[in-house]
DNA sequence: TATAGTACTATACTAAAGTATAGTGTATCT
DNA sequence: AGATACACTATACTTTAGTATAGTACTATA
């Protein structure tokens, strides 16, 4: 681990809340409900890849398909119905013969990219503590 | 919605690159390995509330119990051991008689608190935001 | 002696999430 | 005429996640 993430781990730690019991309880009561709402809208293998994706424009059924290897279409056509209902996502039908569909990530849907840039912050450097440590434990 | 959000969901769609596909589809692969490598990691219906607890300080079994409502013991001791296994999670024996085990975050565990905090604020207020649609939808 | 607390584990089960496979109707391409 | 693209849906199934309930081994307290 490097000298910067080291001072980033001492620097949130300050988001530690040092109260009296009680008073802890009811300050966390409340970030449990937020963060099980928040959960619930973002569940699942494929909500989050879809996000991330369509927020890089408008995207047709098939090239969800392609973007995002793996998915069934069962998987995509439910997901994308639910994020539609929670109105993350916008679909947009155009009349031309045959249909023409899209999906993009609607101004509330935008809402979630800092949570996906940590989401994928995290990840990346996840997978690089991983590399390390498996050299590390080869080395052995 | 008001103007501030208005505004930053402008400027989060500038998270948005505007590629030729085959880059923005070679950008993306590597976005979607680290959003699910980090989704392993954090998905289920209590990795985040446990994590978000224990960053709080150090708990002992009886007291996560207590400050996480419904989740039952299983729940709790597995959970407990698969963040312990990716070492986000410490655990510590106390040799009193009877013993005394508690837990708290690791110092590597710490860099998720950007993630939990982006969950908790996205929670609340897509809190806020149902129920102001829910009083629309009731003034009709 | 009975009850409660501590930190769990075991077993059996249900519910939710995801997969596999096939099929629909329309249109164009070969 | 047959194959392929498009945007899905239906059905059946498997896997994973989570629940319910009971129990362990120890100790302290009433």
């Amino acid at each position: 681990m490097d000298k910067a993430l080291k001072d980033k781990i001492e620097e949130y730690k300050s988001y530690r809340i040092d109260k009296p019991p009680l008073e802890l309880i009811e300050h966390y009561r409340k970030e449990l409900q937020a963060i099980q709402d928040a959960m619930e809208i973002v569940q699942g293998r494929w909500k989050m890849p879809i996000i991330a994706l369509v927020c890089n424009g408008e995207f047709r059924y098939s090239e969800l398909e392609k973007g995002i290897p793996k998915i069934t279409p069962r998987m995509l056509s439910k997901e994308l119905k639910d994020l539609e209902i929670n109105e993350l996502v916008k679909r947009k039908v155009y009349d031309t013969i045959p249909v023409k569909v899209t999906y993009k990530l609607s101004d509330y849907g935008y809402t979630l990219v800092p949570l996906i840039i940590e989401l994928t912050n995290w990840g990346k450097q996840h997978r690089v503590l991983m590399k390390e440590k498996r050299r590390e434990h080869n080395k052995d």
